[in-house]
DNA sequence: TAAGTAAGTTGGACTGTACAACTAACTATG
DNA sequence: CATAGTTAGTTGTACAGTCCAACTTACTTA
């Protein structure tokens, strides 16, 4: 016979009556959602419970919690679920991060989250009482985090810095309607780098993602020219990354 | 209290013994394992087991296995561990793909599997029996694979080629000594397009990820300079991609 | 009416790719 | 021994898009 069992290439005996009778690692999804408000980059958290037995009591984490088996069809279905029940949002770009699997990360046994992270417009959401937005500054979070939640956190920003770098991923921080300078912020906010207007400009209205609606923005000098996202839902893929700083 | 508890925001108790004695998905590892030889992408499969209740007896799949919780420290341990086993290999390029998980996936009940994705020089590998190479051709392979691991690998070829646009990913492919155009070659094989060669050689050379060896490699031609990776072993990431088709 | 401010445009310098033609170094062949 | 063939490697012009900086435009406020 060429291929070996799975189970047994683990060490772990597969019964003849079929049965998977070894240990099974705890299995979460955790959503790391980020959103701009105030100018600064905000990721949703919860508090932990306080109950006995609870591991990282009153601290604060990303919210998620175990798949669970009956209710959820697949991994994103189960990261959606979740966002749509501390955020109320359905709909906001939802991509996978990665997985955190080890024995040591929850004190309760072995076990691993399948993460996930969000971009929603700050004014979408609706939060549950136990939710909260928190400032990220200078890339790094004050707070320390339950689990290894600050590892997957650390890692999110990462993946969305490099991504904003060559993609449109900020479009989806923003509002139903806005304008080029205030896409420009939101790039700056989350690249905390300031970027060169006139290549913004034509970088974005090149990349044909957003067309103008017949409004502009009024404010105390020259109005803006209101924008809103064409329905094309995927990201658009630049080729060249902005200047990047050094 | 802020916080619920996270089993229970799942519907499912958590005793007051502590326990956790809900239904707990299987939790796998798989190995997608690339190389180049035969100036072809290839991916090494084994072949499913045929015994009694076995899934998908006799179809190729992917490396990997049920995660051992008592001798895998993390996933990424266990990923390295099967790539060992299978080729020999202990330093490759390893990372992270994703994950995948659902209730259908595998007839043996909600499973989610941790996906890593490896390149090794196929000049390194010392296979096991049950395993072997199989070409892949215009971005696809031929054989239908089992569970969802024809999902995992399309989506391994797709990452595969989005990141040699841009990065140096593609040096991991290579021998120890290996030619300006030996790499060129590779970065067309994954990318399935010819490069230009003076941007390919300015690009390479300005990144300063190889350095030339006192030789050459002799051939029916003009011979060629040998080059070797410098001891970075970070992937280099290019602030343009290649110029891309269309 | 002038000053202030942010929106949006314009033009020259620069960087790196695209394309194509070129030179260089070797082998094989008549 | 000369010449054709092949691959390595270089060079030069065109072009695209960013960088930088100055500029114009449209509005508010004093």
């Amino acid at each position: 016979m060429a291929g070996k069992d799975r189970a047994q290439e683990s060490g772990q005996g597969l019964g003849k009556s079929g049965h998977l009778d070894f240990p099974r690692p705890l299995t979460t999804v955790d959503v790391v959602i980020f959103s701009i408000s105030g100018d600064k980059l905000q990721v949703l958290l919860v508090q932990r419970p306080a109950g006995e037995g609870e591991p990282f009591p009153l601290l604060l984490a990303l919210p998620g919690g175990f798949v669970d088996v009956a209710k959820d069809r697949d991994l994103a279905a189960c990261a959606a679920r979740k966002l749509k029940e501390k955020t109320g949002v359905t709909s906001p770009y939802l991509e996978q991060l990665g997985s955190w699997g080890s024995a040591s990360r929850d004190p309760r046994g072995w076990s691993a989250t399948h993460a996930y992270f969000a971009l929603i417009p700050a004014e979408a959401s609706v939060l549950t009482p136990d939710a909260r937005w928190c400032p990220i500054h200078g890339g790094r979070l004050k707070e320390k985090l339950a689990f290894d939640h600050g590892d997957i956190l650390a890692s999110a920003i990462q993946r969305l810095r490099n991504k904003v770098e060559y993609t449109s991923l900020p479009a989806y921080l923003m509002p139903a309607e806005f304008t080029l300078p205030d896409l420009q912020r939101v790039y700056e906010i989350v690249l905390d780098r300031p970027l060169e207007k006139s290549a913004f400009r034509t970088r974005i209205l090149s990349a044909d993602m957003i067309e103008p609606v017949a409004k502009m923005r009024r404010g105390p000098n020259r109005p803006a020219q209101l924008y809103r996202l064409k329905k094309s839902s995927e990201p658009v893929y630049f080729v060249r990354t902005f200047n990047p700083p050094e």
